[in-house]
DNA sequence: GATACCGGTAACAAAAAGGATACCTAGTAC
DNA sequence: GTACTAGGTATCCTTTTTGTTACCGGTATC
């Protein structure tokens, strides 16, 4: 590889992390790809405050991610979606499900047990 | 999947991004994993300051992702290197490579060209 | 009428990240 | 002695990101 390829290497990984990058973009990505989920549907389940959530949504509306709903139910209720191109990130998503779950495993038993989400 | 599922499946994905989220880890995790690098060589590639390298390069050593070795040389060099450990996350890096080149062409030629990283 | 649920926002606070510059120690070259 | 290299650290400041709380308007339920 060349240093021009190395350099292009990296600006691709920072490409991807400037549109899905942060706290918690990929966190309701992983969600919303298992199952669609209502505004406080996703608030409560995913621990955002719907300040955060609500900007992150827009976010990943503008870059075509996620879809939004309006249904006319009583109260009127909004269903966000994972869209069809939001499934090219599987691949991503995946990976990074399947290293944590991996990684958990790795430190249990090992002295560092402190350091993992509850 | 239940819910006691999809909560633990985007649970891990947050495990991972505790350790390798943010700005910055992937990325020098991708430069490494490439080659060896110095501190400044380092610096001068990612364009990341000195400070801010400094911390993220101690976060990831504490975690077993990158080694760090002081060469005998005059002036002593330090050589930062990808583990064998994380190369369990290359996964994770090619998966955020590939989609960065793919959403890169998805853009260009439509009318958004300016989100990109130059 | 009081209460609760819905999606979402306003106002404010705190924390994290980023950036600029100077500096330190030790060596090597002029 | 001066100037340069290298790996950082210290200080200060600005910007960005994240979080908390309360609240709105509309509807349904007790």
């Amino acid at each position: 590889m060349t240093k021009q390829e190395c350099r292009k290497a990296h600006l691709a990984v920072q490409d991807t992390l400037s549109v899905v990058g942060g706290k918690w973009k990929l966190v309701i990505l992983a969600i919303l790809m298992d199952e669609t989920k209502r505004f406080k549907e996703l608030s409560r389940e995913s621990g955002i405050s719907p300040r955060i959530l609500s900007k992150e949504l827009k976010d990943l509306e503008m870059n075509n991610l996620v879809s939004r709903k309006v249904c006319d139910t009583r109260p009127i209720t909004v269903e966000y979606a994972a869209t069809p191109y939001s499934q090219t990130l599987r691949p991503v998503t995946e990976a990074l499900h399947h290293w944590g779950v991996q990684h958990r495993e790795e430190i249990i038993g090992s002295e560092r047990s402190l350091e993992l989400v509850h």
